[in-house]
DNA sequence: TCGTAAACAAGAATGATTCTTATTTAAGAA
DNA sequence: TTCTTAAATAAGAATCATTCTTGTTTACGA
């Protein structure tokens, strides 16, 4: 009752840790998150599971924020927003006719489509405020 | 006829250049594009002006690819697909309704939005093909 | 009990990008 | 013209996210 799940202790945890936050972490977060609670755990760890969770469609690279790339434990298609000021990554609710977009673009690509992002960047509400204080001095 | 030119000769090189290919290059592959024309060409200058355009909204950038930056010289939304075994990025010539897309994501996320990305990734025809052909020994 | 393969830690290595310093250039004031 | 100043730049060092290497531990089956 203990013997099997040590191996992949390490691994669960670090999707558990990606399926259950908001923030759409990079690789260093999580492994902050984590580190307390697995004083061993080592950085490698954190990449070396991530890129395999990647490969086996159980998460999703969100891109590449400041030079950081990004995570989401959800892999199934919906749109993101990004902040250019602060970096915050969040989901948002609506969701565009996606078959309709993949079928559109294989066509007129001509190429195998596996995988979509729709994002959008700009300012979050919290930057947006900040710089209007900052302004009004 | 040619005091004026010279102080600005690479910046306008690197815009030019980028707006003449298509594919969606990286710092280093303006660099290197480049070189052979301007010998005394930095890459740390091909870095810094990619940052300058992005700033000024004359250039985009398509998101990492394979680790590496890939920019746009057309500034105006259209989509992209990119081939995650070979790297190469492509516009699509459909066109969703982006107007649309932006004001429902502004309400959606209460976020001021400045910029879109609708990105397919799949592999192109040409990968398709090289695997077949493996798979075919 | 062995042998093998996967998971891992630790730290080194890589490589894209940014930063620092000194030089050159343009352009305007004296 | 001659200074002064600021932008543009080259060259190379520095940074830092990510990947790789090595040796160790763990699970599991013969």
């Amino acid at each position: 009752m203990e013997g099997k799940t040590k191996h992949f202790r390490k691994r669960d945890a670090i999707l558990t840790c990606l399926r259950e936050t908001k923030v759409h972490p990079s690789a260093d977060w999580v492994y902050a998150q984590l580190k307390p609670q697995i004083p061993d755990l080592s950085l490698g760890t954190v990449y070396r599971n991530l890129a395999l969770f990647k490969e086996q469609g159980l998460i999703i690279s969100v891109g590449t924020v400041k030079g950081v790339e990004r995570f989401d434990g959800n892999p199934d298609f919906h749109v993101h927003f990004i902040c250019t000021e602060c970096g915050c990554v969040q989901d948002l609710a609506w969701m565009p006719d996606l078959p309709g977009l993949k079928s559109t673009a294989e066509q007129d690509s001509g190429s195998q489509i596996s995988g979509c992002q729709l994002t959008f960047t700009g300012m979050c509400r919290e930057c947006s405020q900040n710089q209007n204080k900052e302004e009004a001095v």
